[in-house]
DNA sequence: TGTGCATTTCCTGCTT
DNA sequence: TAAGCAGGAAATGCAC
């Protein structure tokens, strides 16, 4: 078993995810792990495999048609005049926004299972990895396989890297993680920092 | 029962 | 021009 975050993943109940043989998990994609891959090729860039690990049934939906809910210019025709269907369509869906039923909030935090995962060797340097130890730079490997771990513990089986972002980037004004140095060193995407409110991090 | 926290979801606008 | 990133807004579940 693994414990991520104060939670076990069963190696033996979950084969598929946690082979045995202390080989790379499956949704890792085994190009990256033969050495084929590199940060910056096209194995780098948010290629993934998890589609041996989840079953359709799993696999987060596809990002849904965008419903324009706030900026009433963006459903205007070319006349600027709004017609009523459009108008309709202006109707927040306030039902399909925010928790599910289901969906803890209790237990660890996202910087927390962050932080867990870069100190399991399983995860780190698979799923994502250190850019710099020294000042918290970590970076993103295989990006939708950590939302899907992430929302795998959360019961939202609709966790996508989108919306993973977006909690770090919440958890980044809330201290918890910081700017990333944009001194060049560091690549931009998918790369973010430890903040002053994570701990533990460094004596991993 | 109300409030605050930590997300989650949807969206627009900006940057690469 | 498309994809990714940033952030606003609204919503939720949970703890207190």
């Amino acid at each position: 078993k693994v414990n991520i975050c104060g939670e076990w993943y069963d190696i033996d109940s979950d084969p598929a995810l946690f082979p045995t043989d202390n080989s790379c998990p499956t949704w890792v994609d085994p190009g990256y792990i033969s050495g084929d891959s590199e940060i910056g090729s096209e194995h780098d860039k948010n290629e993934l495999s998890v589609s041996a690990v989840f079953s359709d049934e799993e696999m987060p939906e596809p990002k849904k048609a965008k419903n324009r809910t706030r900026n009433s210019s963006s459903v205007s025709n070319d006349s600027g005049i709004v017609e009523p269907e459009q108008e309709a369509e202006r109707v927040p869906k306030k039902c399909n926004r925010g928790r599910k039923v289901g969906q803890s909030s209790k237990g660890n935090h996202l910087w927390e299972f962050i932080r867990d995962l870069l100190k399991d060797s399983a995860f780190n340097p698979t799923l994502l990895r250190w850019e710099d130890k020294e000042t918290g730079v970590f970076r993103f490997v295989q990006s939708e396989a950590v939302a899907q771990m992430w929302g795998r513990k959360k019961n939202n089986t609709s966790m996508t890297y989108e919306k993973l972002s977006r909690a770090m980037r919440f958890c980044r004004s809330a201290g918890y993680f910081a700017d990333v140095p944009k001194n060049g060193k560091f690549p931009k995407k998918l790369c973010f920092r430890f903040g002053q409110k994570a701990h533990g991090w460094k004596d991993l």
